[in-house]
DNA sequence: TATATTATGCTCATAGTGAGTATAAACCTT
DNA sequence: AAGGTTTATACTCACTATGAGCATAATATA
């Protein structure tokens, strides 16, 4: 019987929560210093979300595995044993500790509400473009991942973005400032992030998971603006209110929102029954 | 400084190619024996890529990363240290080697072509309501997986049912077959199969994969059944031309197919200009 | 009472889809 | 050579979802 190749491994969750105007995240890094999880694909995930929750005191919704990173060990050569780490998505809609960050600030060009973060994209464009000179290879690539000749804008395209931004050089290529103290050593962080921010774009459309990031009761508002802040996009109003109604994702709770001025707009809850096809997709408004 | 967890952790690629009337599947087992691949991320499924090619002959085509697993060690408690699994996916559309085992022989109720294979989930529906008895929980998650009480079959739901069925005790919970010789010491090897076809299914519908499994040239025939063979599904011909042809996703290379009897039909060759907006999920025809 | 502000409801043109039918081009049989 | 079989390809029609914009309702405030 042979050796079993043996790798450090550590499980790193990243936990999402709804902000004012971007998502807040928290970077939690299950290491050698936490108690042992449970040692199967079943119960890890049950045993990891346990352990989230009572060290953040929150109660977490949707949770999924996002994607497994290697990276060689400090020092190391490329061939010496990598580092694993095994990456989670969580999500939350309230959170009592207060040591998080924006998703935004890392990722600017990704809020294409703001006028900044428009500017900063264009800018980004013209610059990228000078960097792939006439390689068709990554002209097409460019052109998808940023919505160029013709081709719409993908919000879900966070990572061959980041990518593209990365080879270019036109975001720094060793990251210099951490998220929070205790973070993980992962080596490039905004990886893992984008790969965060992808996969939550990709959730809230095809999926009723925005709804585990917003309270029991909301208005339509509430949750339009929830489904804008994280695809960074605005939406149209009424269509966007026909396409939840339609699909009676929502019921009434029979009570109002008197907190805003002008007319007061209906409080409603998550209609667990109609969750199965669910989608979200529709009613952004065109860009620029 | 503290010891690093160490985990025993292997590589298994689930290399899939198209049979008569089935996805054929072929595991390749990365492990201790193995060179020893790249050390990040990036150039990790290069090599990765590169060493089942230079294994099986093959091209590969599309790959992905699909899951990461974790199982107890063989006669270990639950709180023992893991095995993990980093998985893969790959596509190629020829396979030299021979060694490879029909997919929907593991799941025949995935194939809703056959009709042994409808008959045999008619069967587990029937089986699986009497355990779900009155419990709500359970019948919601029968009908969402399953396609009951009016909501839509979903060919990509692989898991979800491949879950019920494990639980309800409908499959055997211990497989005492495996898929050939050399396969790794995966606990329940079905689950990473189930986990690769449902991704296989979602990345047929959402992206030009399906074309990494066909030849160069090929009829729309051609085309249409590769899909129907993948997603389990037959589909409405001239609807899924028009749905192919609207999107430019192919151009005619002049030459057509002989090898058929009736009118021959006209060679195609795919577009990679239009794959960026690639959709392939309609014109299914009506089950039962 | 008038006005601002937000919620809610409605219309209309268009594109995509489900379902079915009609024609075209090959071969085979007699 | 004529007619039939088989498959490819083209077209029609009804319906639904969507994009875009407009109209009305209900509250607060001046």
């Amino acid at each position: 019987m042979t050796h079993k190749t043996l790798y450090p491994t550590d499980i790193i969750t990243v936990l999402i929560t709804l902000g004012e105007t971007s998502p807040q995240l928290m970077l939690l890094h299950h290491d050698q210093n936490s108690p042992s999880l449970e040692g199967n694909h079943y119960s890890l995930q049950r045993s990891l979300r346990h352990w989230v929750e009572t060290l953040t005191g929150c109660s977490i919704g949707y949770m999924e595995q996002l994607y497994t990173f290697a990276e060689p060990q400090k020092g190391g050569s490329s061939t010496t044993t990598p580092h694993i780490h095994i990456t989670y998505l969580a999500l939350t809609n309230h959170l009592p500790l207060s040591c998080h960050s924006h998703l935004y600030r890392h990722f600017p060009w990704e809020d294409r509400r703001s006028k900044s973060g428009n500017q900063q994209l264009e800018n980004f464009i013209a610059r990228i473009r000078l960097w792939a000179d006439e390689r068709t290879e990554r002209q097409s690539r460019i052109a998808t991942a940023f919505g160029l000749d013709g081709l719409p804008w993908d919000d879900t395209r966070v990572l061959e973005r980041y990518e593209l931004l990365w080879e270019s050089g036109l975001v720094p290529r060793i990251p210099n400032e951490h998220v929070d103290a205790n973070t993980p050593n992962l080596r490039d962080e905004r990886r893992l992030l984008a790969t965060a921010l992808a996969r939550l774009r990709t959730r809230i459309r095809y999926s009723s998971a925005i709804f585990d990031l917003l309270p029991p009761s909301f208005t339509l508002l509430h949750l339009q603006q929830a489904m804008e802040t994280l695809s960074g996009r605005f939406m149209h109003k009424p269509n966007f209110r026909r396409l939840v109604l339609h699909q009676k994702l929502v019921e009434e709770t029979g009570r109002q929102d008197n907190s805003a001025p002008g007319r007061p707009a209906k409080l409603y809850r998550f209609c667990p029954s109609a969750a199965a096809s669910c989608y979200l997709g529709a009613a952004f408004l065109p860009l620029e």
